[in-house]
DNA sequence: GCTGTGATTTTCT
DNA sequence: GAAAATCACAGCT
């Protein structure tokens, strides 16, 4: 109905290094409220990119990608991927810097039968389980590009309890700097994306944070 | 269960 | 003109 105001995530939260607020969003919950529909769900994977040191970030190769990845940390940052898929990503970094999280997978909460209908499944498991998928079950687009989470009135995330097994891996679907371990999961979750082609899934315990 | 392929469009060189 | 932070489905085993 509304966002909750004690629980909403707010700037400084995002305004921190990259890797730990990918870390930190684990658990906490995305919140979609448009055309009087309440959806939600608890995020299970996210993946960190970095300054253009870090030749997979957009901030690397992308103009549009770099000037919004130096924007103020909450705001949305939303691209096309195989000229088909929404994603959405959140940018998050200290100041002077850039950077974002890429919010992969979510565990279904509030919606589910709305979820299952926009995805055209009927395994929950297949409503959020990959960046693409989320963005097509919460409706989210390009237009929804540059939103700003901590004030946003139709989308904003809240805070939550951490998973008991954080994971990480190598990033997903990239070629450009694959070394990094900037993936991360929680290890108990149905809802993370499937194993596919050609993907190492070196799952690790995170202990330190780049 | 696994692997290969095509879809489709924005962005940059 | 190519590449891209993906997905679904066909066809095989």
């Amino acid at each position: 109905l509304a966002p909750d105001t004690q629980r909403r995530l707010g700037r400084a939260f995002f305004a921190r290094k990259t890797a730990p607020v990918a870390v930190e969003l684990l658990g906490c919950l995305i919140h979609v409220e448009r055309n009087g529909e309440q959806l939600s769900g608890r995020i299970v994977e996210t993946e960190a990119y970095l300054d253009s040191r870090d030749l997979a970030s957009h901030a690397a190769w992308s103009r549009r990608g770099r000037e919004t990845m130096k924007q103020e940390p909450g705001l949305v940052y939303m691209y096309r991927s195989y000229g088909i898929h929404a994603m959405f990503n959140i940018v998050a970094k200290e100041p002077d810097s850039a950077g974002a999280v890429l919010i992969r997978a979510f565990e279904p909460l509030d919606g589910i039968e709305t979820m299952l209908t926009r995805r055209g499944v009927s395994d929950p498991r297949q409503i959020a389980s990959g960046p693409g998928k989320l963005c097509q079950a919460l409706g989210l687009s390009l237009d929804d590009h540059l939103v700003d989470l901590t004030t946003d009135q139709s989308i904003w995330i809240e805070d939550g309890s951490a998973p008991g097994t954080i994971l990480n891996s190598v990033r997903i679907g990239i070629t450009k700097s694959p070394e990094l371990p900037l993936r991360f999961f929680d290890g108990q979750s149905e809802h993370v994306s499937a194993t596919r082609r050609g993907i190492v899934w070196e799952a690790n315990e995170t202990k330190s944070v780049p």
